[in-house]
DNA sequence: TGACTACATCCGCCGAGGCGGATATAGTGC
DNA sequence: GCACTATATCCGCCTCGGCGGATGTAGTCA
């Protein structure tokens, strides 16, 4: 029960959950990306990042000085959510605003 | 964004989830059946059932004194959830605990 | 009507967890 | 080593929302 609980309290966040709708439409970002996507103070993105981390959302993976965050397709119980959730997230019109957002502002450092 | 929001959020609670595992599992239940199942306080099992209401996860029908919940299996975002939620909570020790107290202590007033 | 029961709501308390500026850490390049 | 950048973590603040006893409400029966 503790397990699922944890779960959907991951979910029960705005800023995750528009962390999650970028990775969802975007696939790989640096953190640095997301920041300038939803315009919040790097600290916030930061934290809600280790959070999903920890809960299994997403992975990471350094190059550099940048590090790169994906969802974690294959994962745990998040596995079965996933296209429910891209469903969702992805015609909101937060999640346009912040995609579009990114476009305009986001740092490619084009790292492979 | 924020319906979804308000959707994973009304999962995010713990006396939620037991109540929404008991429902999915026996059917339709009166309140005082679920305060027994969950040996909670009174005021809490009804404060959150009517969370569960306000965010359209349960009815409520009226016979008599007794006010049966159950799972609304056909409403909006939530009915694409309910199989998933369904297939993780039941098999939980605490929903099959919350069930064995039922049969224990439930109250049947058989009421049509 | 009045007593009783089932359930809902109110209210004060309190802990979990989000916020963001400040600070620490890790990697890069000179 | 030093300066710089990207990211993580710390810390004090504060709001949201859960808790449960007390009180209110609705239905039943005599």
């Amino acid at each position: 029960m503790n397990d699922i609980l944890l779960l959907y309290k991951s979910l029960a966040d705005e800023t995750r959950l528009r962390i999650l709708a970028l990775l969802l439409g975007e696939g790989e970002l640096c953190v640095c990306d997301i920041i300038a996507a939803l315009k919040l103070p790097q600290s916030t993105i930061s934290r809600q990042l280790a959070i999903l981390k920890r809960t299994g959302w997403v992975n990471d993976r350094r190059c550099g000085l940048w590090i790169y965050y994906s969802v974690r397709e294959n994962a745990g119980p998040q596995r079965e959510l996933i296209p429910l959730l891209k469903k969702q997230l992805l015609k909101t019109s937060t999640s346009a605003d912040d995609r579009e957002t990114l476009a305009g502002f986001g740092c490619d450092n084009s790292c492979a």
